[in-house]
DNA sequence: TTGTATGCGTTATCAT
DNA sequence: ATGATAACGCATACAA
């Protein structure tokens, strides 16, 4: 059995609204009286009952957020941060990994302050039969006008990318991404390689575009090792991410090509780098910690009833560093 | 304002009481009666209110997850198995990342019925200051008398893996495994290799132990390549995990080595084998869904308010098929 | 400055 | 078979 404001007021010898009001810490009461009680609750190992104040005040301080695939990597580090943002705000955040329609209404059911939605297709959305009391917000599809949504512009991502390489004198320059997906993120970045070079079909140049098998290490390594190993003249490559990249660095390094020297390396990325790599990384992205900040900044706005924005997308930015240089 | 039972009442014209029977289905209403209330709250898109709910019955059907580490890949299948056995019994998960003592916190404040805790050291587990009056169930931890825990022994599961190995006669056996962290559990399969081998320390036979520098499919690849091209006369490796195994099947293949023919490789595992290999894997691990029902089963008991046994290991079982051959 | 009373949405008990 | 009412833990308007 937990203890209750009740309790406290027992061992405090006051009435349990005083008690109320020194937890909430109130003006409305003496000095004296309040640190005492705020003892007694610490001693009692005291934790409010979410049930019974959001009850009343109809708030949880809690954002839910759905999250269908737990397995992805690259969305937990944002996850972590939207966390720790919010937290400031005292709000905290509690996921579900359950299927999107039984999550919405879970959260529903708990009364929490505002949805986060990770990464779902459009399609999905639509069909959702529920209706939601919460507002949501849904990060990570395509714009759409119908509901607040806030995203990156992959696709100008990696056309900065290649208009850059292109404005320091690369022509042959290769895109190394995952399409073995139906994840829409992933196709957006070979779209904008596509419009940056020119090229209509991907099949009208097959030769510049190598796709992988998935998102890991090991599958860039495996993508770079053929195309470089081919005798295609590639002097540029733009990996669609963080960790294609690594892999690319290595395949590099075993066939002996010096970054930049030899080879120019531009990588889509928005996450901190935290490993020593033998480069720094030319990158170009949104960088994380500013996706965090909109989102949690937008869950905060629309929490207070005011409709937010809808379809904010964020820009990219080119951060030149090491792994590329012009060519003569 | 989200709809509760006193709008449905008076949609239907009854008492509110009757449309909190109905909506339980009790049979203390009539079949009309029910009927009707029902279809009014589907039409009006009633969501029952949890925090009221579990302020008269002491029980939200809610168990919280602490997962402090989002990153890691591994547990988020095992964790989306224990959801899913754990919504047949009508309850659901809800995950926090935040720090272990302050998702203790949370998961107290919304009166979950239980917590599971994932992967935490012992010492963080005994520094704790907070005393939760939900039960807590501990996964991943060494084996500890004080509070509840379940978790695998893996230390036992590469020794019965090198043992086999010795029985069909391999002597030279190599062991790749990530030593790069403290993870207990990580050590723990070193362990077992350095006793099934008799060997005191990892120093005492350097030349068959392989520490990678991380758990991706990349690390296992590096570590094999090395080992591989080297020239002692590996005949036999035991893989730390699945995904190391990946990497050590393609280096094999590089190198031109079939298996089992020229080499025999047991995985440590314990995750079903989605992805179509070369061959099919002799593992020796415990199955993953054998961990999730046990894990499920125990919050179940612990909720019942039966003090579970303390301290559960899970026994592995080999698994022999195609990486594994006897020497002639 | 402190105490009393009311209501939040729901379940459960009791009366009709 | 249905309705009225108390109780859960808390915040708050109001009374003292």
């Amino acid at each position: 059995m937990s203890v209750t404001i009740k309790d406290i007021a027992k061992h405090a010898g006051v009435s349990y609204s005083t008690v109320s009001k020194a937890l909430r810490d109130s003006p409305l009461v003496k000095k004296p009286t309040k640190t005492k009680i705020l003892k007694i609750a610490e001693e009692l190992g005291y934790q409010p009952n979410v049930a019974a104040r959001s009850l009343v005040q109809k708030k949880s301080f809690t954002i839910g957020v759905a999250w269908p695939s737990v397995e992805r990597v690259a969305p937990s580090i944002l996850i972590t941060k939207i966390n720790d943002l919010l937290e400031e705000h005292s709000y905290t955040t509690l996921l579900s990994i359950n299927k999107l329609e039984s999550a919405i209404a879970t959260f529903n059911r708990f009364q929490v302050d505002a949805i986060l939605v990770f990464g779902e297709t459009e399609e999905e959305i639509n069909n959702l039969k529920i209706q939601s009391t919460v507002p949501i917000l849904y990060y990570g599809i395509e714009q759409h006008s119908s509901f607040p949504t806030i995203d990156v512009n992959r696709r100008l991502a990696i056309k900065i990318a290649v208009d850059y390489l292109q404005t320091i004198c690369h022509q042959h320059i290769a895109f190394i991404g995952d399409l073995s997906s139906t994840d829409p993120m992933q196709k957006d970045k070979l779209l904008g390689f596509l419009e940056a070079m020119g090229i209509e079909r991907p099949s009208d140049s097959p030769e510049f575009i190598v796709p992988t098998n998935g998102l890991e290490v090991h599958d860039g390594y495996l993508a770079a090792k053929s195309l470089l190993s081919s005798n295609k003249q590639v002097t540029a490559i733009v990996s669609g991410s963080y960790d294609l990249t690594r892999g690319i660095l290595r395949a590099a390094s075993e066939i002996g090509l010096t970054i930049p020297t030899d080879l120019s390396i531009i990588s889509y990325d928005n996450i901190p780098q935290a490993e020593n790599l033998d480069v720094r990384l030319t990158t170009v992205g949104v960088p994380i910690t500013r996706i965090a900040q909109h989102i949690s900044q937008t869950l905060l706005t629309i929490i207070e009833g005011e409709t937010a924005e809808n379809s904010i997308i964020l820009e990219p930015e080119l951060s030149i560093v090491d792994s590329c240089a012009p060519l003569p």
